[in-house]
DNA sequence: CCTTGCATGTAATGGGTTACATGATTTA
DNA sequence: TAAATCATGTAACCCATTACATGCAAGG
């Protein structure tokens, strides 16, 4: 249930926005960290309207339609941080299929983690990269979107060193 | 589409097995990894055998059926290793969350963030203890399964070391 | 004999993905 | 005037979760 407070939540911090503007926060910020698509933005914009979370504000060119928090929604959205506890999803596709590492040759199987390895090196370093072009804001989105990226950075570095480490590990083994 | 390799993968490792075994192993270690319910299991090896991926080999007490691998199971199960990119879920409960600090009070937020770091702490630990009592095999779920623990305890790790410094950030923005 | 564990299945519901479908407005 | 962008909506399908439903077998 989770979808609907990010749409709460980027409503909230945006001051209003459209299906439209929610759907490109999705794509080149947000989306990173929880993603939708078109289908289910405007989706959730229409329950979270019925539910009373969310109302429309003003209408536009083109059908557009501006959506702003109502009171409930605020004090919904207040809880969930709060109250609810992050509950993490198990799944996890690269690790899954290090379970079965052993239907391969050692070889094959060290290449994997090789891969991941070189995979995850090569995105850390992208997002070193433009964490540095980045000229962040004052405003809030950017305040914490900026310890998310830098969880992102973290992330991916981690699992180069470990992806090195089971390399390592395997070669090991093979005497 | 990855219930379905691990299901084909669980019976490729353990030689064969009935979806009780395979809802045991989901339940106590591959469920880490990629969590699957009763349900799940038993609809997946029904499909998995109309696809000739598996098939029943025996059958048992109280209605037990004990599916093996076939051929072209086999052969799927390499494929999805060797040719599959594993494409990564973008979704976190915890992040999420940290997109939408602004709506709260400071000390409300570097409470969240603390509480996380607390939360990752205990479980980094409770991972630390559990690795060193188990007395690994040498069978492939053992070896590679021992690689995916280090795995989850890193992560455990560099999170709390991340809410850490997240909340000290916001800490040296209230000057 | 009673509890625990073994064992399988189905139905309802909700969320996510992909595809389809349409049309207005701006800009080059 | 053609292409790009803005803008919304629906339908079909698949996957996951929860709940329901049943019954045999072994051990204390």
């Amino acid at each position: 249930m989770s979808l609907r407070h990010a749409v709460l939540g980027l409503l909230a911090e945006l001051d209003g926005g459209s299906g439209y503007d929610l759907m490109k926060m999705f794509e080149l910020s947000l989306g990173n960290v929880w993603s939708a698509n078109q289908s289910q933005v405007y989706g959730e914009l229409g329950k979270l309207t019925a539910d009373g979370l969310i109302q429309v504000t003003a209408e536009g060119p083109r059908g557009r339609k501006e959506y702003g928090v109502t009171g409930e929604g605020r004090e919904e959205l207040r809880r969930w941080l709060l109250e609810e506890e992050p509950k993490q999803a198990r799944r996890d596709a690269t690790l899954l299929r290090v379970f079965f590492l052993g239907q391969l040759d050692p070889d094959q199987a060290q290449a994997y983690l090789r891969g991941r390895a070189d995979d995850m090196g090569r995105r850390a370093e992208e997002l070193a990269a433009l964490q540095g072009q980045i000229d962040w804001g004052d405003d809030n989105l950017s305040v914490y979107g900026r310890l998310a990226m830098e969880y992102g950075r973290r992330f991916m570095a981690m699992r180069r060193e470990w992806a090195e480490w089971a390399e390592n590990e395997l070669k090991a083994r093979e005497s």
